[in-house]
DNA sequence: CATGAATGAGGCTTCATTCAT
DNA sequence: GATGAATGAAGCCTCATTCAT
């Protein structure tokens, strides 16, 4: 746990802001329209013209508020990550004990994800598209935990173990169990499977 | 978990497969050079060219053998699956109980992951390729562990709970904590860290 | 005759018009180039770099009016339809009696395809790259045909008949004696001939 | 109608034919496989190793009889022409009267093509892979039209007027109506329409 | 700010043909 | 005679980006 967030931040430099009203307008239109085309296509097949098409504006303009197209994907990754942390923190916030706290967390991220499928297609691009980045979103994300979860051991809420690699195992049950969601074709899946991850974390966690 | 592997098993109609001693060479060259490659590029930054100079042949040979980038991509995957199967399986099977079989065998998985960097980026990769590659490979890959935790609980040698919830939260453990390894850049991950994991799987395990 | 030619009409959906004044020029010169190009090498022969050469833009440019080869030699079919028919009907307009018009006209097709030699080429192209299309021509072409010689029965100024098939018959002899013109190598056929040919109509027309 | 057939007659230089019993066998399959795959798929469509597959040999093996894909696609024109030639004169022979023969021979060639669908599409190609292999073809058909019809003149059977024009005019009418076919899909056209053909033929010859 | 025309590098793929065995 | 591996030229097309208006 040596390295800081700051070490994985993006690089946001020379990125300019639209000023007039009318600009944060256009602005506003394309990272939407680019959250829209990103997440059914994906990175790779998604086209700079079909987001500027999407936005209603055209190809000249998206040039004149991002520097690419990959400038665009990294602005909106940085904006859904506030958003997700966001979410999660109000589910979380509300809960009595730290143990509690943390099924919830992790239980949130997981049907966030499925809710917002888009987002986990993003993010699952991110990492080939800008590993830092990618990095960067996880890590700051970890961090949250990780205090949490320093805090939670301090007082005996939760057991002795390394925080790190308790950060990482509950990120990596939260993506996994949301890959798995697919199969069940758009219903929720069985209370088993989600009674059965709530019980590895507790049992995991559990002073 | 009703679904059996073979849903989710791809398409390989209408291959030529190489006759001769010379051209299995070949055929093998370019499954090798296309491994190289898309592990050290990503598939979608890698060309079908780069592939074929690797392997010493023009361009031309590449579609003697394949239908074309994807479909190198897909048995190279099938490919790889075996191969990691095989050699979990082998690190597995020298255990003493089924408890410490399952904590050896994601931790294989793991270190199986760090040595062969190429495959978890090819693995990354599989998911914006082809979906239903991606989730063929570790739905096949969780079958396996299931069979084997549900007889490790019919025996009462790890706990009661939903067996699938249980593969897929170990599979996510390995793949994530194999994320967080390249921060370590190359050196192996803190002792501390590595403690955590197999602590986190042998609490969530344990009758 | 039930069919109407809306049925073979081709399909031009998602096409990118040209907006500016400048953008029409280009498009143009694309489509012109086109007609030189085919009508010289003929389709299969012909290609896209060859076009954009000849019509003096880069070979992206040719992406941004035509979805690709076989979309402007629809294009180009369907303009040059037009241009055909309009020819004819003035050639004909202008005729005394109902069976001087249809001599009139089957020779001025005649005399329009030796004129544009390229079309004659093109044309024959089009059986071989697009049937529906190559039908939906004559299809029309036949038409305007049927319902004129309708007419003229009607009138008693040429002999009952099936009207299909005499308008088939008459554009097969056009299209064949065009064929012949070449071996006269650029020279006019002799009288004979194109007399033989109008007397075999008359004769076949006349009430 | 200055011109002999020879002029247009294809060049035949250099074709080597099968010696060993095998050998012509080979020879004949791969002449019946270019039949049946140029005829499904069009000249240009048509691949040369479609052609090996389709008569079970390797790749090589066809350049072992055949000098290029434009080789094989000349003899088999050839060999074609030969055929209907035949089929039609068998057809012809048996007619009382002069205009009678050509009247049922143009029938004939009309139904030959819609018979051998395969070889309209055959034809079709020629005139854009060879034109002069494609003009030899309908040259040499023309010949033996022109000489009957002269014959016929002379006796006053038929008509006095130019018999090439008229030579053209019937093979064009019986590949335009043939064109027309498809739009009946498979079934027979009407009555109507070949009486409205024969009448037309009829009509123009009669003296 | 916005437009849309124009670019051109670079990628994927096909396939007729050659050649060593 | 037959095989099948190997070739490489050539074609089509995409798309992020630039620029003049």
């Amino acid at each position: 746990m040596a390295e800081t967030s700051v070490r994985y931040f993006p690089d946001l430099s020379g990125i300019t802001l639209p000023k007039t009203r009318k600009g944060k307008i256009t602005f506003q239109n394309l990272l939407q329209a680019a959250e829209d085309v990103f997440g059914e296509k994906g990175y790779h097949e998604a086209s700079v013209v079909e987001v500027t098409m999407r936005a209603g504006v055209a190809q000249g303009t998206f040039y004149v508020y991002f520097k690419g197209k990959k400038d665009i994907f990294t602005q909106l990754i940085i904006h859904l990550h506030h958003d997700v942390r966001k979410s999660i923190q109000q589910e979380i916030t509300s809960s009595a004990s730290r143990l509690e706290e943390e099924t919830r967390g992790i239980v949130a991220f997981f049907l966030y994800l499925h809710k917002h499928a888009n987002l986990y297609k993003i993010l699952r691009d991110a990492e080939s598209v800008d590993e830092n980045l990618y990095r960067w979103y996880y890590h700051s994300f970890a961090e949250g935990y990780i205090k949490r979860l320093q805090k939670a051991m301090a007082k005996g809420e939760i057991r002795q173990t390394d925080p790190e690699a308790l950060a990482y195992c509950l990120m990596g049950i939260g993506t996994f169990t949301a890959m798995r969601w697919p199969g069940w074709e758009g219903r929720m899946p069985p209370e088993s499977f989600l009674d059965g991850v709530r019980d590895f974390i507790i049992r995991a966690l559990s002073a």
